[in-house]
DNA sequence: ATACTTACTTACTAATAAGTAAGTATATTT
DNA sequence: AAATATACTTACTTATTAGTAAGTAAGTAT
């Protein structure tokens, strides 16, 4: 049984995601859980908590996701990161920096704290997966790992808000182009 | 002397690509430009449609620009291409795409179709730069001309949004990264 | 001089937004 | 059995939103 608290966070994460942080309003959750506007106030007394719950939600399953992969091998590693990507263009939606990161300046200031440790910690685990990545030989690329996070999350968070505006863009071509770039040899799929 | 419907334009792409789309208002126009509220409507009746005159501003922006830029080589078109994000950096704005095509759910229709064409017309300018690059020998790269255009647009749209969230992503960095990628020698800067 | 257009202002409406105070039913604790 | 906490609903407030109707001052055309 998931508890209200944990639905509003997943449907306040979708709606970010599909529609924008300045596009939903408590109504809109009210009218998907057959709840009313004060009970969403209850569980989250503004709007602002409510969007720091659902970055904080993000960061958990992201931390506990990547623990789960921590016995995969390095490109098994990159290829899940990849899937989370594959798997937001299935359901039609962008990735949470993709649609908080562009309205940055209009979010709370609490939301924009949370989702710069969120981006750090995302950034961290994709540089220590190209620096060991680098280390044991399975990839080959020039760049610093740093600059080769940025270079990756860059693409696939553009890859999904241009899919909105153009069928040329494909997530499963970009990732291809971008292993292409890290490995030595494509393996994937 | 500049007219008061193409200060509001400016204004409107300025608040789009600083805070948003969903995140403007008319007072906030009108507040800048020391007019009432109903002025603005008179301009524009709704905000689709000065939402859509801020994209069709962008595209005659970019026609104009491009066709100065003819008579250079496919190396400097290809830098003045890029200079057009490095300039956004500077003024704190992501790009149009980035601010509308993250909340592309939530635009009215008109805007959806406008932001489309948009999108193919910068994809096929910068798809022709190429094209003919590759043709003449400026660039060497593996992928099609296509294929880099997604490449580079995204490369460049994502910079400017995740600058907002962390101090690592740099354009000039960007542009490097991307030009070791383009061309054979990086006789850039 | 009169009619008409342009570019507004004043003064509003209806809808929606976030947020709150007070009450209620149900379960849990003491 | 009484008190308390949980998870809401009802009913509201205040602010802001996009949008409109009617009026006006200044210029332009006839």
């Amino acid at each position: 049984m998931i508890s209200t608290r944990k639905k509003i966070v997943v449907i306040a994460d979708q709606l970010i995601r599909s529609s924008g942080y300045n596009a939903f309003s408590y109504a809109d959750i009210g009218s998907i859980l057959k709840i009313k506007n004060a009970a969403i106030h209850y569980h989250f007394p503004t709007k602002a908590a409510l969007g720091k719950a659902v970055i904080e939600e993000t960061r958990d399953k992201f931390k506990h996701g990547t623990d789960l992969w921590a016995e995969l091998s390095i490109n098994d590693q990159l290829y899940a990161f990849f899937d989370l990507y594959k798997k937001n263009e299935k359901n039609n939606c962008i990735c949470f920096m993709g649609a908080l990161g562009s309205d940055y300046n209009s979010l709370p200031a609490e939301m924009q704290e949370e989702l710069k440790i969120a981006h750090d910690e995302i950034s961290a685990w994709l540089t220590n997966i190209f620096t060991l990545g680098k280390e044991n030989g399975h990839f080959n690329f020039k760049e610093t790992p740093e600059s080769m996070t940025n270079f990756v999350t860059s693409a696939l968070l553009a890859t999904l808000i241009l899919q909105r505006v153009s069928t040329q863009h494909s997530m499963k071509k970009m990732c291809e182009t971008l292993l292409n770039r890290i490995a030595k040899k494509n393996s994937y799929e």
